[in-house]
DNA sequence: TCGGACTATTGAACAATGTTCAATAAAATG
DNA sequence: CATTTTATTGAACATTGTTCAATAGTCCGA
């Protein structure tokens, strides 16, 4: 068969994004295949190639809509405009619940590593930005910061905490914790941080 | 060729595992595979399958020395008869030290993951929880533990924040930190946290 | 010492992978 | 209607994990 037109660059683009999605959402990074996408959306291997570099472009940009995703995510579980501890516990909840429910895709985020040492495109860089950000603006400013760090760094220590949490809870490396869930340990981390970091 | 015998079944496990070290040392977890182990050692593929269930139980093996040798490396670093916040922040740096040093194999630790629902056998769960178990013993005891949480629990919830700035920051997605150092990170982690806890 | 039994080791075979690219068939153009 | 253009194909290649009949050494009893 030659030329059909029946799509547009983009749009097979799309297509292919979306049932690569539903092949990793349901059978996990590894069962992903240049081959089964293609079939997924009535195309062969050669026309994917056309529209992505390779296949870990493709998952790049799968990883980039589930950043979107999880923004959206935490967006609409969390006012935005609130400050303080409960937020956010709340927005680690959120994370949380947000790797559970999309265990797979939110398991590629990290599964996932380049062969040329984990350097990464900026329009991926300004998308993972844009979830601290949400992180950043609900810290509180504490009354008394006996360390240098500002609230900017302070909120990437707690975020790279939760989500260390989260990490080893998902991959099973902290079934012995006693039988405390993970929203428990955000609480702990949280609560003692931030008291930590009012009191002199 | 026949039969040879010129290694015990467990030394050609021995030499694989070695081999598959530092094969992922020099090109890193994908660089990894069965004929290349075989090759350096002299064998063929098929008897690597007589050692090995398949590559996942190599690599879970290599897995369980790369821990081995990590609580190695805290014991020769820190006193682990040594308790309190600078112990605590020591042992963050000295793991640390070890994700940067044996960057390829700390990162197969994490990215590995099992077909199986990320079920690892017992012997592999000890080896995890004799890492916990440094760092819960070095924990001080708080004078004033409001929540609820044990110290085994609170080990693991600082530990597992501490893994998390580290991978974070190994993989890059927290350059935009305003060039805080790994090591300022955890040291703001572990003093506030502490802080906290000892505070009302 | 010979010969048969045993078995450690092989390597060819299979299915599946990512990736490339000459061939081709359909649309576009004149 | 003929020609150019190009979107799409699918066969091809190297490499992967994994299996297993064939084989070539070793061992043991006669």
């Amino acid at each position: 068969m030659g030329r059909r037109s029946d799509h547009s660059r983009d749009e097979i683009r799309q297509m292919a994004l979306q049932a690569a999605e539903s092949i990793v959402t349901e059978g996990g990074y590894k069962s992903l295949s240049a081959r089964k996408v293609a079939n997924e959306i009535g195309y062969t291997v050669g026309t994917l190639y056309l529209v992505f570099d390779n296949l870990d472009d493709l998952v790049l940009q799968v990883n980039g809509r589930t950043l979107d995703l999880m923004v959206k995510w935490l967006e609409q579980r969390v006012d935005i405009r609130d400050r303080g501890a409960e937020t956010l516990c709340r927005l680690a909840s959120s994370y949380i619940d947000f790797a559970e429910q999309h265990l797979s895709r939110w398991n590629m985020l990290f599964e996932y590593v380049t062969d040329k040492g984990n350097v990464l495109p900026d329009w991926y860089e300004e998308k993972v930005s844009r979830v601290f950000r949400i992180i950043e603006y609900a810290l509180p400013v504490a009354n008394n910061p006996v360390d240098q760090a500002s609230d900017e760094q302070v909120a990437r220590v707690l975020w790279a905490s939760v989500h260390g949490i989260c990490t080893l809870r998902i991959r099973q490396r902290l079934d012995l914790a006693g039988g405390q869930t993970t929203k428990q340990m955000t609480h702990t981390l949280i609560e003692n941080f931030l008291r930590g970091r009012q009191a002199t």
